[in-house]
DNA sequence: GGATGGATTGGCT
DNA sequence: GCCAATCCATCCA
């Protein structure tokens, strides 16, 4: 029998853990987004997360090399986990980073693609379909900036608390999918780093960016 | 002040 | 597969 899981958003000192433990663990969880409608009412998204990648420090090539070519507003990176760190690439897409980890070293999560809790009947039923018939709706979301546009995030975000007082927060109802590892996206330039398989996924998702 | 380029995406060849 | 979109921090005059 299992009890009815309690949902409890996480406090940002859950994010001091260890970054990959963080990144993992994310998988399943829930990506809350509090909106408000233009006749004043308020919504809340409920985004699941299906892909997560861990920025595991200084000797991470690929945080080495963010560091440097963005310098100044990368300084967060240092603070110990619980806050976001939202930042514009190509001047189009924002990407969302979760600082995690103890204080004094370099990490981060980067939240890369989800499913909105109300799509989740439509995706099992898109998972018995070919292949050729599952790309339409699941994919809406699978990718960084697909994620942030939907939730309609932006830079403000930057250096908050991750809590329900900053409008965006994430749960734990207890969902505990299958994760599998991959190497990380769009990171050529990272050395030997490329390689290493920082990216989490739930294993076999519709929802995912890439193979 | 101006040039450069990116943890991406979608549209067109 | 190629490429434009479009902001902002950095680097170089």
């Amino acid at each position: 029998m299992s009890k009815p899981a309690m949902t409890t958003p996480l406090m940002p000192v859950w994010f001091t853990q260890p970054t990959c433990v963080v990144a993992a663990d994310l998988i399943g969880k829930v990506l809350c987004r509090q909106l408000t409608d233009s006749d004043d009412t308020v919504k809340v998204l409920r985004m699941r997360i299906t892909e997560t990648e861990a920025y595991i420090g200084a000797a991470d090539g690929s945080v080495e090399a963010h560091l440097s070519k963005r310098g100044g507003d990368t300084d967060i990176m240092y603070k110990a986990g619980g806050v976001f760190y939202a930042y514009l690439t190509y001047g189009v897409h924002l990407m969302l980073n979760l600082i995690s980890g103890a204080k004094g070293s370099p990490e981060s999560v980067l939240i890369r693609a989800g499913f909105l809790s109300e799509d989740s009947d439509r995706l099992l039923a898109e998972q018995s379909l070919p292949p050729d018939k599952q790309l339409t709706h699941p994919k809406q979301f699978a990718g960084p900036g697909k994620l942030s546009k939907r939730l309609q995030l932006d830079r403000t975000l930057y250096g908050m608390a991750i809590s329900p007082e900053s409008k965006v927060w994430i749960e734990d109802d207890g969902c505990r999918p299958p994760v599998s590892l991959r190497p990380r996206i769009g990171i050529d330039y990272a050395g030997t780093a490329k390689d290493w398989l920082l990216r989490y996924v739930w294993t076999d998702h519709l929802s995912l960016s890439k193979k």
